[in-house]
DNA sequence: TCCCTCTGAGAAAACCTTTTCCCAAATCGC
DNA sequence: GCGATTTGGGAAAAGGTTTTCTCAGAGGGA
């Protein structure tokens, strides 16, 4: 061996064909990948002997040139607007969970509010023939910045508003709320106040009639929603405006997100309010980071938006599979997450 | 026209091939290849026509063939443990912006801390022939739960523990915590505390270190920093230890992340000391959401873990390129983000 | 006029797998 | 023992694109 013999190239050896598995066996392509698919007629004999030299040489298809010739990638989109959001990532969660069990993987989009960035992306992802696309965003009552309706894929839009026509899925708020209020009843609760966020919001709406519906069915006192911003320092002001007047005070208060529920709990406290002897206080969104760090520990109301992203990932699923699907939006129960904010039935 | 005519199929029509934009401009695929790829030699006349034509049909080239032939196929992995994570969000965020520009798209996997999960993605994006892999999760002194080290791919490793020899990026925790106690002592502060996470994690031994440093290069007294845990509750409970003894009072905290500082904060305010008058608090992480809450907003070190991910995706790009990295681990400097809990220059 | 060199464009192989025929040998019925 | 059927397996096309090779014709020099 001489001395300046080149260094071995640190380059991997290439991925093992089909055609050298069908050599090491002895046989055409055709029968390799027959055997491997379990498709054809051979005797077990010959099936068992390429499974096991594919095995030896550690054989992969490769996914490129099945997908070329079935016209499916395995691959869908996931689109969303919701940068850091606490909203699309247990969603995702729940699209992944329910894909990667069938072998499909999923190119994540952020297309921010930018409608060049969501062209840009989508044509991408329609040049890479993904089998279909989840849109998903940040609220329920907006449209993602891209027009996806009349593209050569199936769409599934879960947690945005979704075309019409097209397959939706939501969190059931007004079903939410009720959870939460029914639940203040239960406890015996008289005089629950609504603290929520801007009038914008079209969740806001759907909660709050659902908490009056509540209300009235229950022969209890309705107090007019206080509608604000999505934040702590609104649910510091909101207690201020509702123990400050001279009215009956509440003795729970149901709030739109836990960041006001976070604020509302922090404003009573420093009111000398206990909270859940004097007041309940129930939040939205289950947010954990947030509800497990209040004092106390606030009850929640959970969207379940990783079943959500499950649900969508398998409606995406069969429309690919040629399922027609019902459209229109589907709604998604949330459940209630009991914690301590809330306090416990008075025999409890 | 019949009655019972069959209704259309909602059948797309497929997508436009080579093949054809050929035929419609009467030349081969060969010379309609070369024509829109500006290679081989023709009239510029005939190019034009060909590019005409092709943009007359909307013809786009399918991937899958491109990739299948150039064995490159525009995809990228990106593997992570932190399936809520605030730090593998904004992280995706930049590695995808620096993809998207180069035409990449990018498969998310979230492996959890499960390594028959992990295995299961890694083959599944090997198998889509994924021209590299990007592996973050929630933090620097942990490896994923899988083994990404003989791959036929080349792996960049950002925000998680690299393998030995590997290319791998994160935040110079070090250099962040310099930079908050240089800031208090700029701001004349003599009596600096430090407040962090638990003792198992990497992060808070660079950072104590470097809080020691700052001290001593200042003739500061220094403090034993207090290791707890990553929250708020901590935060409380640490105010008490530095509060509550006979010894002299810290007249700012430096506090390992932003759910400690709000704890802090909080705490001092409980207890009727002033921020930043009395005391100021500069928090890690800057979690925008949790630093904006905070009475008074909090001034925190943020990790740049987006441009960290650009870095990485950069990176990640050029190996695919085949231009050999430097190995081993390159450190990206943080940046302090200013607001209202660390206070003014005495003159300011 | 002959030979040589360009020029413009096409034919075909290659990438890797699946699937549809097709064929030879073996088996069966009588 | 002969025709019909079954069995085991192979050849080849298909999928859409890129790239190398080839080739006919045009132009130039001698």
């Amino acid at each position: 061996m001489s001395a300046d013999a080149e260094p071995a190239p640190v380059s991997v050896k290439p991925p093992v064909t089909l055609r050298e598995v069908a050599a090491a066996a002895g046989v055409s392509v055709a029968t390799a990948s027959k055997a491997l698919n379990g498709q054809g007629r051979m005797t077990a004999e010959t099936r068992e002997r390429i499974r096991e030299t594919a095995r030896l040489l550690g054989f992969r298809p490769n996914h490129l040139a099945q997908s070329l010739l079935r016209k499916r990638s395995f691959t869908v989109g996931l689109l969303t607007n919701d940068t850091y959001g606490r909203f699309s990532l247990p969603l995702m969660a729940g699209v992944s969970d329910a894909l990667v069990d069938n072998g499909v993987s999923v190119f994540l989009c952020n297309v921010e509010d930018d409608t060049r960035l969501g062209q840009l992306h989508v044509e991408a992802m329609l040049d890479k023939r993904v089998d279909g696309i989840i849109a998903t965003g940040k609220r329920i009552d907006r449209h993602l910045p891209v027009d996806l309706s009349n593209l050569r894929v199936p769409v599934v839009y879960a947690f945005t508003q979704p075309d019409p026509g097209a397959v939706g899925l939501v969190s059931d708020d007004a079903g939410g709320a009720r959870l939460a209020v029914e639940h203040f009843c239960r406890l015996g609760r008289r005089r629950i106040a609504h603290v929520s966020g801007p009038a914008s919001f079209a969740v806001v709406h759907a909660r709050a009639e659902a908490y009056r519906d509540v209300l009235k069915e229950q022969g209890l006192p309705v107090a007019e929603p206080l509608l604000g911003a999505w934040s702590e320092a609104w649910g510091h002001e909101a207690v201020a405006k509702l123990f400050e007047g001279r009215g009956e005070r509440p003795d729970a208060v149901f709030c739109g997100n836990d960041q006001i529920a976070r604020g509302v709990i922090d404003a009573l406290r420093e009111r000398g309010i206990r909270v859940p002897e004097d007041v309940g206080v129930i939040g939205f969104d289950n947010w954990e980071i947030v509800a497990e760090a209040t004092r106390p520990p606030l009850t929640s109301v959970d969207m379940n938006l990783s079943t959500l992203g499950r649900e969508a990932g398998l409606a995406l699923l069969s429309l690919v599979g040629g399922q027609p699907a019902a459209p229109g939006i589907r709604k998604l129960p949330c459940r209630l997450v009991v914690r301590q904010s809330c306090g416990r039935p008075p025999g409890g």
